[in-house]
DNA sequence: CGTATGTCAGAAGTACTGATATTG
DNA sequence: CCAATATCAGTAGTTCTGACATAC
């Protein structure tokens, strides 16, 4: 199993090759650990980052349609139903017919919901101190202004 | 739908509080995106990240059995023989057992590999030109290095 | 005997498509 | 008549678990 110059394509001294492919795996490598460990730690509390994601649209934007949420989140208007059924099961959203449209629900989010969204608030904001453990102050706010740019830029088309 | 303060929490002005609750989001936003794009791009050839991984760790290591393959790329060994089995099917990667070792496989790339490789290689180069458009030489150096150190953090323990 | 390897069968989550009834 | 909304049914692909035979 020792080095066999024949069958790599990658050779040492080869660099700049080597970390370009690095990067291509770099995105995705990262957001698969991050995102297992966040899955992991919210489903300990019974939520799901759908859950999370929803309470923050609301408490951002305030009370909103279904498609408006499903607009904001990026969740499917046919996955979202579960999605709010299961926090409105939870107390944690309301949902009530909107009378200036009769197709829509008015989507609100409760005091439960805010201290839910309080809650899993605290357990992204520990993964995220997890993975950020290693870098700076400075360098944490670097990364997340390149991805701010980088997300703003891919969201607008 | 105007703002109605009794139900937002997050109030304007109220800025730190918003950015962290976006960062919480944003490796995730920008991570799902991505993987969009290179999904959508890779099955347009036939192909899947998982193939570009098992390549990449071949072409990175050398010859290898199933279970270090699995070990570098985090793809399970259970999931590795359809992806190995595909690979093979294509003429990318040969599997032969192991003389010194029964139990296992001995996976060795083969020039259509490494062509392989570089076809699916440019085209993720090309989605992360893409992801990187709005960003300098720089700063796309900058994010590559913070990713990698919060990479290979994660990866340690 | 306990452990590692490759393989298969299947569960659980996620992402997505399509159809339908109701309303604008 | 056409478009949008909420909902449901079902597909596809990914992640992960468990079992098993073989070999160390």
């Amino acid at each position: 199993m020792e080095t066999n110059a024949e069958l790599r394509f990658f050779r040492v001294g080869h660099t700049p090759e080597r970390l370009r492919h690095q990067f291509s795996r770099l995105i995705g490598m990262t957001a698969a650990q991050v995102g297992r460990v966040a899955t992991e730690r919210l489903t300990a509390v019974g939520a799901h980052k759908q859950h999370f994601m929803v309470l923050a649209a609301l408490g951002e934007f305030g009370p909103s349609s279904q498609a408006g949420i499903a607009d904001r989140t990026g969740i499917f208007r046919s996955d979202l139903v579960a999605v709010l059924n299961e926090l409105e099961a939870g107390g944690y959203v309301r949902r009530g017919p909107d009378p200036a449209d009769k197709r829509r629900n008015v989507i609100t989010i409760t005091e439960a919901g805010a201290a839910r969204f309080g809650e899993l608030d605290a357990i992204l904001t520990g993964v995220h101190e997890h993975v950020m453990a290693p870098l700076s102050e400075d360098e944490r706010e670097q990364l997340f202004n390149l991805l701010t740019r980088v997300n703003a830029h891919l969201a607008g088309g």
